[in-house]
RNA sequence: GCCCUCGUAGCUCAGCGGAUAGAGCACCGGCCUCCGGAGCCGGUGGCGCAGGUUCGAGUCCUGCCGGGGGCGCCA
């Protein structure tokens, strides 16, 4: 059990030892006991504001509260607490010998990548997170790739806090927009120019170049589509963004999913006809206004086809949630959805939609704003050709995705310093730095078991096993926040931490102590672990050597 | 007009309802006999406005002001 984890039950143990002897009724669960680090050292290592939270069912205020609690806290204080104390308006503040923090490193070594930082708030929760579902009419933009970090990122976060998670990527490939697409491929492949309101990029002309297929919109679109879908797949994937389906509109639709979606919603009094055409009830359901399901044409709409979509995701394959990640330009369609879920009996809790807020690039004096209508924005393909992949990761995830931000590419391209890629990546190669010197000096890291930790004892050295120790909390808070941005800035935290180290307790000199270089070397490893566990979460790479 | 969303340092952004609001960049000043100075240490500087809830509000609620997005038988 964790030092943490022990507190929780001391903690947990006296308050219902109080109640008892009060004869009050309190209680509260050890997972539930708010503990935290105070942000000032002078306020110990652990703190608990339980005393403030319970003072008023206890009937006492919470200073009077807190004094019982420490009292019997004190005769009985938990392991490497050495005194409890009461501060302002009823903290109560631990503080510990640094043993705890030996024996948090040691835990962590001792679980390795693999199992450290695994905290299980999920359960195994089936959760799908569909992210980007851009439609495959040209390639991806920058705000795509932004938003589907987040996706990604909160799929592995999500997955590492105990999850079963599934990826998923909406293909619409089906609808107007297709048959816009097919003729616009269809006119350059005559030599024409495109049609009012077709596709104008460079992409078009070279698929046409190489079209052989019938003169037929819908069969050129779908042919368009599926070799624009395959670039997207491989912009994704170089910037480690991968899927675990890719879901077709087109199959939704062929399999009459459509049809039974709006017989069922019909069947709930929930659908009408008007101008020839069929609609939902959405007003009646939270939405602003009524939606149109089927258009006087005959076609389905947009909405019919994500509601068949959304209760395939929910009542036949059974998600237990599901997480929709679509950018601002789309916030739109999310009360029509909400309705049309709920409609069809669906727990509004089991929807989550995520909005992702615009995001600009400035390049010099060139301003780039981006949204899936843009037709200006600049593609994923080419702010990665700029300035890689690890960094257009990490400068997704450094602001939260409710945060419309605006970031300068030349600054990141130019001026490294402003690019916290290199700042963290910079602590990874200095661990393979260290572990290529200690090779060459012939220094062999002895068996854990062997090893003194408790020489571990400079504050460079303390305030990195802090951090280390902080991460399966971090991983617990960004799944439950939907907030990866939360490891991005930990990783960071991590990496300042470990330069300070770094900077001033020498691991390999000729004047260290070999016992103390031993308990560095496996700090370093440490290290080496939670760096790899964060980086792996955001999809950017721990590079041994830069 | 209605709905959503955001407003934190000169700039870009962090901040589960907790104690004296943090980073980076920029600016000023220190640190290289030493495992990577793309580093380390110090300094200057801030919660749009007004109410409310709370023991406690940057955080929750209301209004206002300002930015962005959305209000199709498009997707």
């Amino acid at each position: 059990m964790s030092v943490r984890d022990r507190l929780a039950h001391a903690v947990s143990d006296v308050v219902a030892a109080i109640a008892v002897r009060d004869g009050v009724d309190l209680s509260v669960d050890p997972e539930a006991v708010h503990l935290e680090r105070p942000a000032r050292r002078e306020h110990g290592d652990w703190s608990t504001n339980v005393a403030m939270v319970m003072a008023k069912d206890a009937g006492t205020n919470p200073r009077a509260l807190a004094a019982s609690l420490v009292e019997a806290l004190a005769a009985a204080p938990p392991a490497h607490v050495t005194s409890v104390e009461i501060a302002g308006p009823g903290f109560i503040n631990f503080r510990l010998d640094d043993g705890w923090l030996h024996d948090s490193l040691a835990d962590l070594l001792a679980e390795g990548e693999v199992d450290y930082a695994r905290p299980d708030v999920g359960h195994g929760e089936r959760v799908q997170v569909e992210f980007i579902s851009a439609n495959p009419t040209g390639p991806i933009h920058v705000g795509n790739g932004w938003w589907g970090s987040y996706g990604d990122s909160l799929a592995r976060v999500l997955a590492r806090a105990g999850h079963r998670v599934s990826r998923e990527y909406y293909v619409n490939d089906t609808g107007g927009q297709i048959r816009t697409l097919g003729a616009s491929v269809l006119a350059r492949h005559h030599g024409e120019e495109v049609p009012e309101g077709g596709y104008q990029g460079e992409y078009v002309t070279e698929l046409a170049a190489v079209y052989d297929g019938p003169d037929d919109v819908t069969v050129a679109g779908r042919w368009a589509a599926d070799r624009i879908l395959d670039h997207i797949r491989a912009t994704l994937a170089s910037v480690g963004i991968v899927f675990d389906e890719w879901y077709s509109q087109a199959s939704v639709e062929e399999s009459g999913a459509v049809d039974e979606t709006i017989d069922l919603l019909a069947e709930k009094g929930l659908v009408f006809e008007q101008d020839g055409a069929t609609w939902f009830r959405a007003s009646e359901l939270g939405d602003s206004r009524d939606r149109v399901l089927r258009k006087s044409n005959g076609d389905a709409t947009y909405l019919a086809g994500d509601l068949a979509y959304h209760r395939d995701k929910f009542l036949v394959r059974g998600f237990d949630r599901v997480i929709d990640v679509f950018g601002a330009d789309h916030h739109g369609q999310v009360a029509s959805l909400v309705a049309g879920v709920r409609a069809l009996g669906v727990e509004p809790g089991r929807l989550e939609v995520k909005l992702g807020q615009m995001v600009s690039l400035v390049d010099g004096d060139e301003v780039v704003k981006m949204g899936k209508r843009a037709g200006n924005a600049i593609s994923l393909d080419s702010l990665v050709a700029d300035i890689g992949p690890d960094a257009t990761r990490i400068l997704s995830l450094m602001s939260s995705l409710d945060q419309a931000t605006t970031f300068d590419l030349a600054a990141v391209r130019e001026q490294s310093a402003e690019n916290p890629v290199f700042y963290v990546q910079m602590a990874s190669a200095r661990i393979g730095g260290v572990g290529r010197k200690a090779a060459e000096r012939g220094v062999v890291r002895a068996p854990l078991a062997g090893v003194d930790l408790s020489l571990l004892t400079h504050e460079r050295e303390l305030d990195l096993i802090r951090c280390l120790e902080e991460l399966p909390e971090v991983v617990a808070d960004a799944a439950v926040d939907r907030a990866p941005t939360k490891v991005t800035a930990w990783v960071r935290r991590l990496a300042g931490c470990f330069h300070g180290f770094y900077h001033d307790c020498p691991i390999l000199a000729e004047d260290v102590d070999p016992g103390l270089a031993q308990a560095r070397l496996w700090l370093v490893e440490g290290t080496r672990i939670g760096l790899a566990i964060g980086l792996g979460l955001l999809g950017v790479s721990a590079p041994e050597a830069m």
